[in-house]
DNA sequence: GGGGGTTCCTGTACGC
DNA sequence: TGCGTACAGGAACCCC
């Protein structure tokens, strides 16, 4: 499941690849991969075809590529199980291929980059660049706030807007308007660092808390990245199809009924939003 | 406009 | 063995 680590090491292994290609050719082969892109399949491959890629951009969980002459960039979001693969330019079709594109490299020569895609909630589109302050950003973006690691982040802005919230803490860490990046993985994870309960009201938490836990977020991000992403249920790959291994890392989410590695009493799973919470009833004890 | 619930989707795991 | 069902969850969307 890409959250901000994994989407990260998506961008970091396109950008030498793609930066400074032209894009050749590209075939869409399901295009329920094109849901951010209204104007429909032909619309998408005119918008494509003969640009050549200035860089490899990500804000939270969105990536996008800038396209020469700075005005629009193609955008992807991965959703569950999208995956970004570099692939030789003859290379067989992937299980659940939905957007092939082929580009030339002035140095690497050609290559293909292939969207796949399982469970079909990641989309990719051309869309138009906007400026966000300092930023220049997609505009399907713009809404998205700034990710922890992000050195625009202000830290002071985001204590207030959780704050601010009458939601359960984990909740305002999932909305993308708040902070952006933090999935159901990285958001039980930065908690059970914290000690915070999930359901804890967010304007219940003291300044110091929300400031620990934005350092728990930042932590726990930092070392996902560094051991190359949570590969859960074998939807995440780098863009080599190889996996990474901060799921041997995490200390609560996943974890139901086993022990919590800090107490020793056993990690609980709850139904939280549709999906699962995993915390330590010991440790992170309800308010 | 904040808050909270629903919906989209497909492969896998599991119970009967 | 085979069938049905629950489950995984990011983000747009809807209603209150």
């Amino acid at each position: 499941m890409p959250e901000l680590p994994e989407v990260e090491v998506v961008r970091a292994g396109l950008a030498p690849a793609v930066t400074g290609a032209t894009i050749t050719g590209v075939s869409v082969l399901d295009e329920r991969a094109l849901t951010r892109h209204a104007a429909g399949a032909a619309d998408f491959v005119g918008r494509l075809e003969g640009r050549t890629v200035r860089a490899a951009a990500r804000r939270g969980k969105f990536l996008w590529l800038p396209l020469d002459g700075d005005e629009a960039a193609l955008i992807a979001h991965l959703g569950m199980s999208g995956q970004m693969l570099l692939r030789a330019p003859d290379a067989p079709l992937e299980r659940h291929e939905r957007v092939r594109m082929h580009v030339e490299h002035p140095t690497h020569g050609e290559l293909a980059v292939v969207f796949a895609d399982q469970r079909t909630f990641g989309s990719l589109a051309v869309d138009a660049l906007i400026a966000d302050g300092p930023s220049i950003v997609p505009s399907q973006v713009r809404h998205i706030a700034r990710d922890p690691l992000d050195p625009f982040f202000d830290d002071l802005d985001f204590v207030a807007a959780v704050r601010r919230r009458l939601s359960a803490i984990k909740r305002v860490m999932l909305d993308q308007t708040v902070v952006s990046g933090i999935g159901n993985i990285y958001a039980d994870e930065a908690l059970w660092a914290s000690r915070i309960h999930p359901e804890t009201s967010a304007d219940r938490l003291s300044t110091q808390a929300v400031r620990r836990l934005l350092g728990e977020v930042r932590s726990v991000l930092a070392k996902a990245l560094a051991e190359g992403g949570t590969s859960f249920d074998a939807q995440y790959v780098n863009v080599n199809g190889q996996a990474g291994y901060f799921a041997h890392s995490l200390n609560a989410y996943g974890r139901g009924g086993q022990p919590c590695p800090r107490c020793g009493g056993p990690i609980r799973r709850e139904a939280f939003m549709n999906r699962s919470s995993h915390y330590c009833p010991r440790c992170q004890r309800r308010r």
